[in-house]
DNA sequence: GGCCCCATGTAATGGGTTACATGATTGC
DNA sequence: GCAATCATGTAACCCATTACATGGGGCC
Protein backbone atom coordinates (compact mmCIF):
# COMPACT_ATOMS: atom_id res chain seq x y z
CA UNK A 1 0.00 0.00 0.00
CA UNK A 2 3.10 2.37 0.42
CA UNK A 3 3.64 2.91 -3.62
CA UNK A 4 0.68 5.23 -4.47
CA UNK A 5 1.14 7.02 -1.59
CA UNK A 6 4.90 8.14 -2.27
CA UNK A 7 3.53 8.65 -5.74
CA UNK A 8 1.53 11.07 -4.23
CA UNK A 9 4.14 12.34 -2.28
CA UNK A 10 5.98 13.06 -4.87
CA UNK A 11 3.33 14.93 -7.40
CA UNK A 12 2.61 17.97 -5.49
CA UNK A 13 4.44 19.67 -8.81
CA UNK A 14 3.69 18.12 -12.04
CA UNK A 15 6.06 15.31 -12.66
CA UNK A 16 6.54 12.58 -15.08
CA UNK A 17 7.36 9.09 -14.42
CA UNK A 18 10.68 8.83 -15.57
CA UNK A 19 11.77 11.91 -13.52
CA UNK A 20 9.78 9.86 -10.42
CA UNK A 21 12.19 6.90 -11.33
CA UNK A 22 15.35 8.93 -11.10
CA UNK A 23 14.27 10.17 -7.83
CA UNK A 24 14.14 7.04 -6.38
CA UNK A 25 17.59 6.34 -7.89
CA UNK A 26 19.02 9.03 -6.34
CA UNK A 27 17.18 9.67 -2.87
CA UNK A 28 14.95 7.21 -1.70
CA UNK A 29 16.88 3.51 -2.72
CA UNK A 30 17.94 3.28 0.56
CA UNK A 31 15.17 2.69 2.11
CA UNK A 32 12.64 2.29 -0.98
CA UNK A 33 12.48 1.35 -4.97
CA UNK A 34 10.47 0.95 -7.87
CA UNK A 35 10.82 -0.20 -11.40
CA UNK A 36 9.36 1.96 -14.17
CA UNK A 37 7.09 -0.47 -15.46
CA UNK A 38 5.25 -0.19 -11.79
CA UNK A 39 5.81 3.71 -11.48
CA UNK A 40 3.73 4.10 -14.92
CA UNK A 41 0.55 2.03 -13.60
CA UNK A 42 0.82 2.80 -10.63
CA UNK A 43 0.40 6.76 -11.86
CA UNK A 44 -2.48 5.92 -14.04
CA UNK A 45 -4.01 4.32 -11.43
CA UNK A 46 -4.07 7.58 -9.31
CA UNK A 47 -5.56 9.55 -12.26
CA UNK A 48 -8.59 6.79 -12.46
CA UNK A 49 -9.29 7.28 -9.02
CA UNK A 50 -9.26 10.91 -9.67
CA UNK A 51 -6.12 11.30 -6.70
CA UNK A 52 -3.90 13.08 -9.93
CA UNK A 53 -4.14 14.36 -12.99
CA UNK A 54 -2.38 14.45 -16.20
CA UNK A 55 -0.76 16.68 -18.88
CA UNK A 56 1.35 15.98 -21.80
CA UNK A 57 4.36 18.06 -22.45
CA UNK A 58 6.04 18.41 -25.38
CA UNK A 59 9.40 20.10 -24.98
CA UNK A 60 11.64 21.66 -27.54
CA UNK A 61 13.80 19.07 -27.26
CA UNK A 62 13.13 15.12 -26.26
CA UNK A 63 9.92 13.27 -26.50
CA UNK A 64 7.11 14.07 -24.74
CA UNK A 65 6.16 13.73 -21.18
CA UNK A 66 3.06 13.03 -19.71
CA UNK A 67 2.98 14.98 -16.04
CA UNK A 68 0.73 14.46 -13.32
CA UNK A 69 0.22 16.14 -10.35
CA UNK A 70 -1.60 14.90 -7.02
CA UNK A 71 -5.68 16.33 -6.80
CA UNK A 72 -6.69 18.11 -3.77
CA UNK A 73 -8.58 14.53 -2.76
CA UNK A 74 -4.94 13.35 -3.59
CA UNK A 75 -3.18 15.50 -1.13
CA UNK A 76 -5.91 14.50 1.80
CA UNK A 77 -5.45 10.50 1.05
CA UNK A 78 -1.56 11.27 1.83
CA UNK A 79 -1.80 13.40 5.14
CA UNK A 80 -4.70 10.31 5.78
CA UNK A 81 -2.15 8.19 5.41
CA UNK A 82 0.86 10.19 7.32
CA UNK A 83 -1.92 10.93 9.90
CA UNK A 84 -2.74 7.35 10.77
CA UNK A 85 0.43 6.92 12.19
CA UNK A 86 3.67 4.71 11.32
CA UNK A 87 3.55 1.62 9.23
CA UNK A 88 5.31 -0.75 11.46
CA UNK A 89 7.16 -4.88 11.21
CA UNK A 90 6.74 -4.80 7.73
CA UNK A 91 10.85 -5.30 6.92
CA UNK A 92 12.42 -7.83 5.51
CA UNK A 93 16.43 -8.32 5.66
CA UNK A 94 16.91 -10.69 2.92
CA UNK A 95 20.91 -10.74 4.40
CA UNK A 96 20.04 -11.20 7.87
CA UNK A 97 17.60 -14.05 7.12
CA UNK A 98 21.23 -15.60 5.29
CA UNK A 99 23.38 -14.46 8.45
CA UNK A 100 20.71 -16.81 10.69
CA UNK A 101 22.00 -19.75 8.72
CA UNK A 102 25.29 -18.63 8.52
CA UNK A 103 26.50 -21.92 10.37
CA UNK A 104 26.03 -24.39 7.57
CA UNK A 105 28.86 -22.93 5.89
CA UNK A 106 32.51 -22.71 6.90
CA UNK A 107 34.40 -20.20 8.53
CA UNK A 108 36.48 -18.98 6.04
CA UNK A 109 33.15 -18.44 3.72
CA UNK A 110 31.32 -16.50 6.95
CA UNK A 111 33.98 -14.36 6.96
CA UNK A 112 34.01 -13.66 3.12
CA UNK A 113 30.23 -12.73 3.85
CA UNK A 114 30.84 -9.89 6.59
CA UNK A 115 33.54 -8.33 4.16
CA UNK A 116 31.35 -8.05 1.76
CA UNK A 117 28.49 -6.71 4.06
CA UNK A 118 31.47 -4.26 5.38
CA UNK A 119 32.26 -3.25 1.77
CA UNK A 120 28.30 -2.27 0.90
CA UNK A 121 27.48 -0.72 3.95
CA UNK A 122 31.01 1.41 4.35
CA UNK A 123 30.32 2.79 0.82
CA UNK A 124 26.93 3.64 1.75
CA UNK A 125 27.95 5.43 4.93
CA UNK A 126 30.64 7.20 2.67
CA UNK A 127 27.90 8.56 0.54
CA UNK A 128 25.32 9.36 3.39
CA UNK A 129 28.39 11.60 4.74
CA UNK A 130 28.91 13.27 1.81
CA UNK A 131 25.53 14.19 1.55
CA UNK A 132 25.82 15.39 4.76
CA UNK A 133 28.26 17.64 4.42
CA UNK A 134 27.67 19.24 1.20
CA UNK A 135 24.24 19.87 2.67
CA UNK A 136 25.46 21.07 5.93
CA UNK A 137 27.87 23.57 3.99
CA UNK A 138 25.42 25.18 1.09
CA UNK A 139 22.27 26.00 4.04
CA UNK A 140 23.38 27.70 7.32
CA UNK A 141 20.05 26.58 8.42
CA UNK A 142 21.10 22.72 8.32
CA UNK A 143 20.44 20.51 10.56
CA UNK A 144 18.02 22.06 13.37
CA UNK A 145 16.30 24.89 11.41
CA UNK A 146 15.28 23.53 8.39
CA UNK A 147 12.13 24.17 6.32
CA UNK A 148 9.56 21.77 7.19
CA UNK A 149 9.64 19.61 3.56
CA UNK A 150 13.50 20.08 4.10
CA UNK A 151 13.46 18.84 8.06
CA UNK A 152 11.99 16.00 7.11
CA UNK A 153 13.87 14.75 4.67
CA UNK A 154 16.69 15.47 6.71
CA UNK A 155 15.41 13.38 9.29
CA UNK A 156 15.65 10.58 6.80
CA UNK A 157 18.96 11.02 6.39
CA UNK A 158 19.82 11.67 9.92
CA UNK A 159 18.76 8.12 10.40
CA UNK A 160 20.88 6.57 7.87
CA UNK A 161 23.60 7.97 9.45
CA UNK A 162 22.73 6.26 12.30
CA UNK A 163 21.96 3.04 11.37
CA UNK A 164 24.63 2.25 8.80
CA UNK A 165 27.16 3.47 11.19
CA UNK A 166 25.94 0.83 13.50
CA UNK A 167 25.73 -1.96 11.08
CA UNK A 168 29.13 -1.08 9.90
CA UNK A 169 30.27 -1.76 13.87
CA UNK A 170 28.55 -4.52 13.71
CA UNK A 171 30.20 -6.08 10.88
CA UNK A 172 33.55 -5.22 12.77
CA UNK A 173 32.51 -6.99 15.67
CA UNK A 174 31.25 -10.05 13.65
CA UNK A 175 34.49 -10.23 11.94
CA UNK A 176 36.59 -9.76 14.65
CA UNK A 177 34.60 -12.63 16.52
CA UNK A 178 34.97 -14.98 13.59
CA UNK A 179 38.72 -14.29 13.09
CA UNK A 180 39.30 -15.13 16.57
CA UNK A 181 38.47 -18.73 16.18
CA UNK A 182 40.85 -19.01 13.49
CA UNK B 1 13.55 -16.14 -3.29
CA UNK B 2 14.40 -16.00 0.20
CA UNK B 3 11.48 -17.86 1.84
CA UNK B 4 12.12 -21.34 -0.04
CA UNK B 5 16.28 -20.84 1.68
CA UNK B 6 14.71 -19.79 4.87
CA UNK B 7 12.59 -22.66 5.19
CA UNK B 8 15.41 -24.89 4.30
CA UNK B 9 17.35 -23.56 6.69
CA UNK B 10 14.41 -24.55 9.34
CA UNK B 11 14.09 -28.17 8.36
CA UNK B 12 17.35 -29.35 9.11
CA UNK B 13 15.51 -31.80 11.37
CA UNK B 14 11.72 -32.85 10.90
CA UNK B 15 9.26 -30.14 11.36
CA UNK B 16 5.96 -29.16 10.57
CA UNK B 17 4.67 -26.08 9.05
CA UNK B 18 3.00 -24.59 12.00
CA UNK B 19 5.71 -25.28 13.96
CA UNK B 20 7.92 -22.91 11.32
CA UNK B 21 5.31 -20.62 11.53
CA UNK B 22 6.04 -20.04 15.49
CA UNK B 23 9.82 -19.65 14.81
CA UNK B 24 8.58 -16.92 12.59
CA UNK B 25 6.63 -15.70 15.17
CA UNK B 26 9.23 -15.98 18.10
CA UNK B 27 12.56 -15.40 16.32
CA UNK B 28 12.68 -14.23 12.82
CA UNK B 29 9.63 -11.77 12.75
CA UNK B 30 12.33 -9.44 13.73
CA UNK B 31 13.68 -9.41 10.35
CA UNK B 32 11.17 -11.64 8.07
CA UNK B 33 7.95 -12.55 8.40
CA UNK B 34 5.81 -15.30 6.85
CA UNK B 35 2.04 -16.34 6.63
CA UNK B 36 0.47 -20.25 7.03
CA UNK B 37 -0.93 -19.49 3.82
CA UNK B 38 2.78 -18.96 2.45
CA UNK B 39 4.80 -21.76 4.57
CA UNK B 40 2.25 -24.74 3.91
CA UNK B 41 2.51 -24.37 -0.55
CA UNK B 42 6.33 -23.15 -0.37
CA UNK B 43 6.78 -26.43 1.51
CA UNK B 44 4.87 -28.96 -0.99
CA UNK B 45 6.83 -27.25 -3.58
CA UNK B 46 10.37 -27.85 -1.83
CA UNK B 47 9.22 -31.54 -1.88
CA UNK B 48 8.31 -31.46 -5.46
CA UNK B 49 11.63 -30.13 -6.46
CA UNK B 50 13.61 -32.74 -4.34
CA UNK B 51 15.04 -30.47 -1.90
CA UNK B 52 12.33 -32.04 1.35
CA UNK B 53 10.96 -34.69 2.41
CA UNK B 54 7.80 -35.05 4.29
CA UNK B 55 6.41 -37.76 6.42
CA UNK B 56 2.51 -37.96 8.53
CA UNK B 57 2.87 -38.09 12.42
CA UNK B 58 -0.02 -38.94 14.68
CA UNK B 59 0.78 -38.33 18.07
CA UNK B 60 -1.39 -39.37 21.15
CA UNK B 61 -2.81 -36.05 21.64
CA UNK B 62 -3.62 -33.43 18.71
CA UNK B 63 -4.23 -33.47 15.00
CA UNK B 64 -1.64 -35.48 12.92
CA UNK B 65 0.97 -33.28 11.59
CA UNK B 66 3.26 -33.52 8.36
CA UNK B 67 7.20 -33.37 8.65
CA UNK B 68 9.21 -31.86 6.09
CA UNK B 69 13.11 -32.15 6.08
CA UNK B 70 15.28 -31.16 3.52
CA UNK B 71 17.35 -34.03 1.80
CA UNK B 72 20.82 -33.58 0.79
CA UNK B 73 20.08 -31.46 -2.40
CA UNK B 74 18.05 -29.39 -0.31
CA UNK B 75 21.29 -28.43 1.99
CA UNK B 76 23.40 -27.87 -1.27
CA UNK B 77 20.99 -25.18 -2.26
CA UNK B 78 20.78 -23.57 1.27
CA UNK B 79 24.86 -23.74 1.14
CA UNK B 80 24.91 -22.29 -2.45
CA UNK B 81 22.38 -19.02 -1.20
CA UNK B 82 24.84 -18.52 1.18
CA UNK B 83 28.04 -19.06 -0.72
CA UNK B 84 26.34 -16.48 -3.27
CA UNK B 85 26.91 -13.70 -0.80
CA UNK B 86 24.96 -11.44 0.43
CA UNK B 87 21.67 -9.72 -0.94
CA UNK B 88 21.74 -6.23 -0.54
CA UNK B 89 19.68 -3.37 -1.52
CA UNK B 90 16.25 -4.96 -1.17
CA UNK B 91 14.80 -3.34 1.91
CA UNK B 92 11.53 -1.45 2.05
CA UNK B 93 11.17 0.77 5.30
CA UNK B 94 7.77 1.69 5.38
CA UNK B 95 7.72 4.35 8.15
CA UNK B 96 10.84 6.01 6.44
CA UNK B 97 8.69 6.52 3.47
CA UNK B 98 6.43 7.82 5.23
CA UNK B 99 9.00 10.26 7.38
CA UNK B 100 10.52 11.04 4.45
CA UNK B 101 6.93 13.29 3.54
CA UNK B 102 5.99 14.50 6.98
CA UNK B 103 6.41 17.74 6.40
CA UNK B 104 2.61 17.44 4.61
CA UNK B 105 1.28 17.11 8.24
CA UNK B 106 1.08 19.83 11.26
CA UNK B 107 3.73 19.93 13.61
CA UNK B 108 2.07 18.35 16.42
CA UNK B 109 0.82 15.71 14.01
CA UNK B 110 4.82 14.82 13.01
CA UNK B 111 5.40 14.88 17.31
CA UNK B 112 2.60 12.06 17.65
CA UNK B 113 4.06 10.17 14.63
CA UNK B 114 8.03 10.00 16.19
CA UNK B 115 6.44 9.31 19.54
CA UNK B 116 4.56 6.01 18.44
CA UNK B 117 7.74 5.34 16.68
CA UNK B 118 9.74 5.73 19.57
CA UNK B 119 7.63 3.25 21.34
CA UNK B 120 7.51 0.72 19.57
CA UNK B 121 10.93 0.37 18.92
CA UNK B 122 11.83 0.97 22.62
CA UNK B 123 10.10 -1.99 23.47
CA UNK B 124 11.33 -3.91 20.93
CA UNK B 125 14.88 -2.59 22.31
CA UNK B 126 13.81 -4.09 25.78
CA UNK B 127 12.47 -7.36 24.32
CA UNK B 128 15.78 -7.67 22.44
CA UNK B 129 18.18 -6.90 25.81
CA UNK B 130 15.95 -9.26 27.78
CA UNK B 131 16.71 -11.88 25.18
CA UNK B 132 20.32 -10.58 25.85
CA UNK B 133 20.61 -10.92 29.12
CA UNK B 134 19.03 -14.65 29.58
CA UNK B 135 21.10 -16.36 27.01
CA UNK B 136 24.11 -14.28 28.62
CA UNK B 137 22.88 -16.18 31.86
CA UNK B 138 22.34 -19.35 30.51
CA UNK B 139 25.47 -20.02 29.02
CA UNK B 140 28.69 -19.11 30.05
CA UNK B 141 30.41 -19.57 25.98
CA UNK B 142 27.96 -16.51 25.36
CA UNK B 143 28.44 -14.40 23.45
CA UNK B 144 32.11 -15.06 21.59
CA UNK B 145 32.77 -18.20 21.84
CA UNK B 146 28.94 -20.75 20.93
CA UNK B 147 29.21 -23.30 18.26
CA UNK B 148 28.47 -22.40 14.97
CA UNK B 149 24.75 -22.54 14.78
CA UNK B 150 24.49 -20.21 17.93
CA UNK B 151 26.83 -18.11 16.65
CA UNK B 152 25.17 -17.09 13.84
CA UNK B 153 21.91 -16.58 15.36
CA UNK B 154 23.89 -14.47 18.37
CA UNK B 155 25.28 -12.69 14.84
CA UNK B 156 21.72 -11.37 14.37
CA UNK B 157 20.64 -10.47 17.62
CA UNK B 158 23.94 -8.71 18.06
CA UNK B 159 22.93 -6.66 15.09
CA UNK B 160 19.11 -5.94 16.43
CA UNK B 161 20.60 -4.58 19.55
CA UNK B 162 22.87 -2.05 18.03
CA UNK B 163 20.64 -0.91 15.11
CA UNK B 164 17.24 -1.09 16.98
CA UNK B 165 19.23 1.51 19.46
CA UNK B 166 20.20 3.59 16.89
CA UNK B 167 16.88 4.20 16.24
CA UNK B 168 15.68 4.99 19.50
CA UNK B 169 18.47 7.67 19.54
CA UNK B 170 17.19 8.84 16.39
CA UNK B 171 13.41 8.83 17.37
CA UNK B 172 14.98 11.18 20.75
CA UNK B 173 17.22 13.54 18.13
CA UNK B 174 14.29 14.43 16.11
CA UNK B 175 11.57 14.75 18.72
CA UNK B 176 14.44 17.19 20.73
CA UNK B 177 14.53 19.37 16.88
CA UNK B 178 10.68 19.29 16.51
CA UNK B 179 10.06 19.68 20.41
CA UNK B 180 12.41 23.21 19.82
CA UNK B 181 10.46 24.85 17.10
CA UNK B 182 7.35 24.98 18.85
C1' DG C 1 25.84 2.06 -38.41
C1' DG C 2 25.63 1.05 -33.53
C1' DC C 3 25.03 2.33 -28.81
C1' DC C 4 23.27 4.88 -25.03
C1' DC C 5 19.82 8.01 -23.07
C1' DC C 6 15.12 9.88 -23.00
C1' DA C 7 10.33 8.51 -22.48
C1' DT C 8 6.15 5.56 -22.23
C1' DG C 9 4.08 1.62 -21.89
C1' DT C 10 2.24 -3.92 -21.85
C1' DA C 11 2.54 -9.04 -20.67
C1' DA C 12 3.93 -12.84 -18.09
C1' DT C 13 5.41 -14.55 -13.97
C1' DG C 14 6.33 -14.90 -9.16
C1' DG C 15 5.79 -13.49 -4.28
C1' DG C 16 2.73 -12.14 -0.50
C1' DT C 17 -1.77 -11.02 1.88
C1' DT C 18 -6.52 -11.78 2.99
C1' DA C 19 -10.35 -14.54 3.09
C1' DC C 20 -12.30 -18.91 3.22
C1' DA C 21 -12.81 -23.92 4.63
C1' DT C 22 -12.27 -28.01 7.67
C1' DG C 23 -11.93 -30.59 11.83
C1' DA C 24 -10.00 -32.25 16.46
C1' DT C 25 -8.73 -30.99 21.16
C1' DT C 26 -8.22 -28.02 25.44
C1' DG C 27 -9.89 -24.84 28.86
C1' DC C 28 -13.64 -22.15 31.06
C1' DG D 1 -21.93 -25.09 25.22
C1' DC D 2 -18.40 -21.85 23.44
C1' DA D 3 -14.04 -19.93 22.48
C1' DA D 4 -9.26 -20.59 21.70
C1' DT D 5 -5.56 -23.36 20.06
C1' DC D 6 -3.65 -26.96 17.08
C1' DA D 7 -3.13 -28.25 12.35
C1' DT D 8 -3.52 -28.22 7.20
C1' DG D 9 -4.81 -26.44 3.28
C1' DT D 10 -7.16 -23.60 -1.25
C1' DA D 11 -8.72 -19.36 -3.92
C1' DA D 12 -8.71 -14.70 -5.09
C1' DC D 13 -6.40 -10.77 -5.20
C1' DC D 14 -2.69 -7.42 -5.08
C1' DC D 15 2.13 -6.11 -5.44
C1' DA D 16 6.73 -6.51 -7.69
C1' DT D 17 10.09 -8.17 -11.06
C1' DT D 18 11.58 -9.38 -15.61
C1' DA D 19 11.08 -9.37 -20.29
C1' DC D 20 9.35 -7.34 -24.22
C1' DA D 21 7.96 -3.40 -27.44
C1' DT D 22 8.22 1.27 -29.49
C1' DG D 23 10.34 5.46 -31.17
C1' DG D 24 13.22 9.86 -31.29
C1' DG D 25 17.77 12.19 -30.38
C1' DG D 26 22.76 12.61 -29.48
C1' DC D 27 27.38 10.80 -29.81
C1' DC D 28 31.41 8.24 -31.76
Amino acid sequence: MSLPNILLGLIKEPTSGYEIKQTFEQVLHYFWNADLAQIYPALKKLEQQGLATSQMAAPDKGPPRKLYQRTTEGTQQLRAWLQDGPQLNTERLHYLTQVFFLGEIPSNKRITFFERLHDYFSQQLNELIEVDNSWSNDDPRYPDNLPDREQAMQFTLRLGLLKINAIVQWCESCLKTLNSKL
